[in-house]
DNA sequence: GTCTATATGAGGATAGAC
DNA sequence: GTCTATCCTCATATAGAC
């Protein structure tokens, strides 16, 4: 028989964020009552104040946490070699990065507007360097001569904004296989830059 | 002097629209409350019922009313020639339709997850609609030889992410003139689908 | 660590006077 | 058409028992 109360700390945490998450990315940051969270939890409201000092907080953290770990793996992972092998390497992270995490994505775009403004600045920072890195590459084989780019921050946006734009249509188990539309996609970059 | 109460439906109404759209693009549709919107057109919040049978609809109506603008200017502006005349009067119509018009554009894109199910198929109907205006260029262009483009769905997804996050960076007065920006936008489209 | 109960405030929406 | 006043619900967050 399961008992009503105890302590679950280290499961109830995450299971806390996962929530979040979930109900955040579904009906927005406002839209969103600690008491759904609490129930989605499985645990009452008042118990999630063992969590998160309070909801603002809560957002914070997820949007931190989905950042840092976006740019700890970008920094990992994303290796030498030409501008060619640097922009496809980073074509194939962003795609592999973003699609599994379309909640995160969703909660660390949109509601940027929920931030109070310390925390706005600091997300917003964490972001540009992670732009920077693709910035960097463009620039990079602009000089080299192998692509052709008039404006290496527009051409950075304009990329993000392609790629990142996956995430609002791709359904899992799709029509296609998401290898192939990794495909069409570093296809459309690498022709766009093209010199 | 002037007059604390009387009639202005002809002036009140557009001005809940206007003051609706700033706010739910600035905060998020839950985020903003009948209060504020009164507060920021300058009435009492009851008064605000004289315009819209609830909240809901506000939501709606904004929405709605920006998709259905979009088509018509779409189906009105946009003429024949080849596939890639035709592929750039669309990149074109796009940035210059949807730049001018950022806070609409946040709130039809993010706002989507706030409306209920039949205002969601009606909204979403409309944006396929507008989406397909881009596919069957794509699609006659490869057709004719014109554009190499391995599946026309995934692309014009693609090149419709990567126009509209223009509108999440661009800000009027910014380093580069919208004319560049969408030389700069053009040059990417045209050359992600060359054959 | 979780519960129940509650303080305190804000939300959407309505009623009736002017 | 707008105002004031109000109903009722739901929100965040806290307190104290277990």
């Amino acid at each position: 028989m399961a008992r009503k109360q105890g302590s679950h700390s280290e499961i109830t945490g995450p299971k806390v964020r996962d929530a979040a998450l979930k109900l955040i990315a579904r009906h927005g940051y406002a839209a969103v009552s600690m008491r759904q969270i609490a129930a989605e939890v499985g645990v009452q409201a008042g118990a999630l104040y063992n969590y998160t000092p309070d909801k603002q907080s809560l957002l914070q953290d997820l949007m931190r946490s989905h950042m840092e770990e976006l740019l700890a793996a970008a920094r990992r992972e994303l290796g030498g070699g030409s501008p060619l092998d640097r922009l496809r390497s980073f074509v194939t992270f962003h795609i592999r990065f973003h699609l599994p995490r379309v909640d995160q994505v969703f909660v660390a775009y949109m509601e940027l507007r929920s931030l109070e403004p310390e925390a706005f600045a600091e997300i917003e920072k964490l972001r540009r360097s992670y732009e920077n890195i693709l910035q960097d590459i463009l620039t990079q084989g602009e000089r080299e001569g192998i692509f052709a780019i008039p404006d290496a921050r527009v051409t950075t946006m304009a990329l993000i904004g392609l790629m990142t734009g996956m995430t609002n249509w791709y359904r899992e188990g799709g029509r296609l296989p998401m290898a192939e539309i990794e495909e069409i996609y570093w296809g459309l970059v690498r022709k766009a830059v093209a010199s």
